[in-house]
DNA sequence: AATAAGAATGATATGTTGTATCATGCGCCC
DNA sequence: GGGCGCATGATACAACATATCATTCTTATT
């Protein structure tokens, strides 16, 4: 990601984030911009590290959590659960819709990428629990995958 | 869930440890007591506290952790990702082959549903990883639900 | 510009989950 | 019954997360 795609996301951050009375302030936008160019899902003592390296001042790290609340609740940032690390979300820059992301985690280079599952597959998805006396809720998938540069690599 | 049922299960649990060359000692056996009367997924430290109320005498929770790893090798409990919380696996008395367990978690009272979902869905859902350009491992889905007797008391 | 209210951040302590490591106990086989 | 290997205990610590109170920064209002 260069530099004009890089404030072209944070610009429309700001925007998300001043229409629902947020602010977008520099330390937030510093965890963020952290996050849209690692190439891994960081953690929240990663990025507390990442942070003092990239701006040459350490922030606690109670504030990297409130932080990466805000950026959650903005929908600006998502949390892995099975891994208890943080990725910026991957449409920012669209003003997508806030469905509930899907995760594909590699198990050997730790990349995740986030998608779409179709409606169908939800659907389908929704009459199985539904036949097992349940409700589906709200799913965040996280899908443990090999990308193909690791599949490749491993051969 | 009985006395006789429970015998029957934890009889044949110790058949499934001696056919893998493990053994299912009395302090396991307890630990996968708790797990099958308990109404919902715990803790190592839940299971700590637990097992030390029924049990009359204390256990390290390093010790529960250790269990807690043999038990899940031989299959007959399941790590919920999602929250950090242990299950007894609900097919130990059929011997049932070793699927991926997927799980319902009722977000209201926190019990947790073990369900096979049909290939299928699966495949449908390998495709989709595919097209992403993502090969799909081992993927032990937690869908958050609300079950059928607190969607009732909701209302 | 002064000030007050509220939002954001800092500092510190503590809770929860999990692993590493070395010591001790216990069963089994020859 | 001596020794080997598995199971368990004890202790320390690492990683992840929250609670709480203090301080600083913004912003609105006068």
């Amino acid at each position: 990601m260069n530099k004009q795609q890089l404030s072209r996301i944070t610009s429309k951050a700001k925007d998300i984030c001043a229409r629902s009375g947020g602010r977008l302030t520099e330390k937030r936008q510093r965890v963020l911009e952290i996050l849209l160019l690692s190439d891994t899902p960081l953690s929240a003592y990663e990025l507390t590290d990442a942070y003092g390296r990239a701006c040459e001042e350490s922030m606690p790290t109670m504030s990297v959590y409130r932080i990466l609340k805000f950026l959650e609740d903005e929908h600006l940032v998502h949390k892995l659960n099975s891994t208890n690390k943080y990725v910026a979300c991957a449409h920012i820059a669209r003003g997508h819709a806030h469905e509930i992301p899907q995760f594909l985690i590699c198990g050997k280079c730790q990349s995740a990428k986030e998608i779409t599952i179709p409606s169908s597959i939800v659907d389908d998805l929704g009459k199985l629990v539904g036949k097992a006396g349940y409700t589906l809720m709200n799913s965040q998938l996280e899908l443990q995958c090999l990308c193909d540069k690791c599949s490749v690599g491993a051969s």
